[in-house]
DNA sequence: CACCGTTAAGTTTTT
DNA sequence: CTTAACGGTG
């Protein structure tokens, strides 16, 4: 029997409430996971629910993983088949074993938002429309808009979000739409619309569905959108089922399609829902839940809900006013370094900003003081170049229909397919209604119908080379070749690793490492996954690219996180610092004159940055910021005005601190020791001083094999290796923990010991 | 076709 | 200030 010994009165209801309808309100840090967790495994393992008759969707990954995770500390029994599960990779799953009702092939690729943009663009290009006349990004907002609602070509909606043939991009919509159909291709939006579509047009499978899901459980409700809405009322149509729990006050993501609606008029809905108020906080000091409650209840969309707690009074918020944007990251190192060394372990303390724009700053800072910290989000792995060239191979191998991919990689390495033969392909593909891949195959090929195409011989028998390699990819493939071993074969076989390796500077051999390291998360693929196919590998990849698997060792205190509001949400740290906390930044400039949903929606946003803090939190803002090149002097955020007085500090920073620094770090003159605060030794190349060292070093190495050096980020280290001399010097140091690195001296941190 | 200089714009990003 | 993306040139 399951324990409920540890649930307070509403969390129980929300357990024992199995059937029905039902909405869990709950608030930051009400426990929720715990609940939603004992509610599964009461169903497991009191009620005789089989795992293969429960379905579970969340927004990320990292959500189901927890959940699975704790459900499967919890049951004794086997939980392999229970789904828990995203959104887009249920329905993924879902559209490739019914893909033969809708045309599609189980193979089919998933193009993310830079896939879809690509299209967008060529489609733009095809009518010979300038990016500048009409942005693709507008085009892919209306696309994704009309997805977001549920909408497919065709589709009768019941409530509005129907497309309006007549405006002016809904062209654009179907010819995209049949673009990704031709290349057998669904985007994120058109996983949920497939299968809305594949629903109403088979009820039968539907049906299917429907029989097998007896209870369906949605988190993160507040997240979803109309689509992901009409899908879930979909599945649990016949029996009806559905728990959804969610907090209107953490809906962070309506530009991205998020409904508050959902949440708002679940009861016009199910009129005989069950509504739960998970409304004790087990996170925060009581100080700190008041002053989130009083920001929020500014809000006027929401149900409304009143947090408390039973923890302790705690300590004042601090809200801290700095001169200048500098003095802020300042703050926050001096502070963080306290903090340290008074007992907080690293890893408990987190830095929350409105735009990634603002990391920068205090990871100099952070830098400068020696304090370990990470940067959470920023550049994806998965987005870069290279990685994404093979990829576009990779996927190549899985789908021929894959034009994008064609595209993408025909001509690199160089083959000598230069944009105008490729728009001689595309066009011969479009008109034919075919795909890029079969022309390319069939244009060697005399008898062909394609043959009479005009390119050189040349350039022919190089896309023969081209089809042989990846159809002997293919045969690989289909021969349960391990996944690993394709991607090695492809590297080099493309030509594209020698093609790298010909380029010699400072960036190659970043991507040489990146190359690396997708092999690494390939093999690491193969270790964990069931059945390690090339396809499995790739869906990972595009429906989970935050996969980590590069999490190098990380030190034993942990690090300071530094993150966005948006990337904040779901986590907690005994010390949160919310930084920027100025009109215009936070609330962003975008949403002060966009009217007073935008305003709710960054209300939102600082409600949640507040209530990630269990200990104490800290607020801060300065008067003037460099914003855009010049300083503006924005005024302390309303959201500051919106806590009682009675429960912050105010803290008002005297002048530039600046000056200290100096005094305390500037290594008593010894011209040799790298100093991070010297002006001189940064890399602005505007500064005149900068050019000057370059040129005065310029005949000799500044840092000689043999030499010892310290890196400011590694330490002292050996230079093995020294090539050129000036601005050009490239050096190989060994490190005293055996890591060896290559630096270009004019952007390392490094001093002769 | 690759490189460079000019230009314009500048949130948030679970999948 | 930064950065991305376009268009012109060698």
């Amino acid at each position: 029997m399951t324990n409920l010994d540890s649930l307070n009165p509403v969390q129980k209801q929300a357990v024992l409430s199995t059937d029905g309808p039902v909405m869990i309100l709950a608030g930051a840090g009400s426990g929720k996971t715990k609940t939603l967790v004992t509610r599964i495994t009461y169903l497991l393992e009191d009620k005789n629910v089989s795992p293969h008759q429960l379905l579970a969707l969340t927004f990320s990954n990292k959500a189901a993983r927890e959940m699975r995770e704790r459900i499967a500390h919890e049951v004794t029994m086997d939980v392999g088949s229970l789904q828990i599960t995203t959104f887009h990779a249920f329905c993924a799953k879902l559209l490739r074993s019914e893909a033969n009702f809708l045309g599609l092939s189980r193979n089919f690729t998933i193009y993310d938002d830079g896939e879809s943009k690509a299209i967008a663009k060529s489609l733009l290009e095809r009518r010979g429309i300038s990016t500048k006349e009409i942005n693709p990004y507008d085009i892919l907002s209306y696309i994704d808009g009309l997805k977001n609602n549920g909408y497919y070509p065709g589709r009768v909606m019941v409530d509005g979000g129907e497309a309006d043939p007549s405006d002016e991009f809904f062209g654009y919509f179907e010819e995209y739409e049949s673009e990704l159909h031709r290349a057998n291709a669904l985007d994120f939006g058109g996983l949920i619309t497939a299968v809305i579509q594949l629903f109403e047009k088979f009820p039968e499978v539907l049906q299917r569905y429907q029989n097998r899901f007896v209870y369906v459980l949605v988190d993160e409700y507040q997240d979803t959108n109309r689509a992901q809405f009409d899908l879930i009322r979909m599945l649990c149509g016949k029996r009806r089922n559905i728990c959804v729990v969610g907090d209107e006050d953490q809906s962070i993501y309506s530009w991205r399609g998020a409904d508050i609606r959902n949440i708002l008029d679940f009861e016009k809905i199910f009129p005989d829902v069950t509504v739960l108020k998970l409304e004790q906080n087990y996170r925060s000091s009581k100080t700190i839940i008041e002053a989130a409650s009083c920001v929020i209840e500014r809000n006027t969309m929401r149900k409304g809900k009143h947090m408390w707690t039973d923890n302790p009074e705690g300590d004042a918020i601090e809200i801290v006013e700095c001169f200048n944007d500098k003095d802020e990251a300042e703050f926050i190192a001096q502070e963080t370094g306290k903090l340290y060394k008074a007992g907080t372990p690293y890893k408990e303390m987190a830095v929350f900003y409105r735009s990634n724009a603002q990391a920068r700053q205090i990871e100099d800072s952070l830098r400068k003081y020696k304090i370990q910290y990470r940067v959470v989000g920023g550049v994806k792995f998965y987005e870069r170049k290279e990685i994404k060239d093979m990829l576009s191979y990779l996927r190549l191998v899985i789908n021929a229909k894959d034009s994008l991919a064609v595209s993408r990689i025909i001509n690199v390495p160089a083959r000598g397919v230069g944009a105008t033969s490729l728009r001689k392909l595309e066009v011969e593909a479009v008109n034919n209604n075919t795909s890029l891949w079969d022309i390319i195959e069939k244009i060697g090929d005399h008898t062909s119908e394609f043959s009479h195409i005009k390119l050189s011989a040349k350039i022919k028998s190089s896309l023969t080379e081209f089809v042989t390699l990846i159809n002997e990819l293919r045969h690989l493939d289909q021969n349960k070749v391990k996944p690993s071993i394709i991607y090695e074969k492809v590297l080099h076989e493309s030509g594209y690793y020698a093609f790298l390796k010909a380029n010699k500077d400072y960036e190659t051999l970043a991507r040489l490492e990146n190359l690396d390291e997708l092999l690494n998360a390939i093999t690491q693929f193969e270790e964990s996954a069931e059945v390690p196919t090339l396809s499995g590998f790739l869906e990972t990849i595009t429906l989970d690219s935050n996969s980590d698997f590069d999490e190098g060792a990380k030190p034993a205190d942990g690090e300071v996180s530094l993150m966005t509001v948006h990337g904040a949400k779901g986590l907690e740290f005994t010390h949160a610092f919310v930084v920027g906390a100025e009109e215009n930044v936070f609330p962003s400039y975008r949403s002060v004159d966009s009217g007073e949903i935008a305003m709710e929606e960054e209300r939102r946003l600082f409600y949640v940055a507040m209530t990630r803090a269990m200990i104490k939190l800290y607020i801060t803002f300065a008067q003037g910021r460099m914003l855009f090149g010049q300083v503006k002097f924005n005024g302390p955020s309303r959201f500051i005005d919106e806590i009682p007085e009675k429960l912050f500090t105010w803290k008002k920073l005297k002048g530039r601190q600046e000056d200290h620094f100096n005094q305390s770090y500037s290594g008593g003159g010894n011209q040799k020791s790298f100093d991070p605060y010297d002006q001189s030794q940064d890399s602005h190349y505007d500064n005149e001083e900068v050019v000057y060292q370059i040129k005065e070093s310029y005949y000799q190495p500044k840092f000689p094999k043999g030499a010892i050096v310290v890196h400011s980020l590694y330490g002292q280290g050996k230079v093995e290796d020294s090539e050129g001399s000036g601005a050009d010097e490239k050096v190989s140091i060994k490190f005293a923990d055996g890591a060896r690195k290559k630096f270009m001296v004019k952007f390392a941190p490094i001093v002769m010991a």
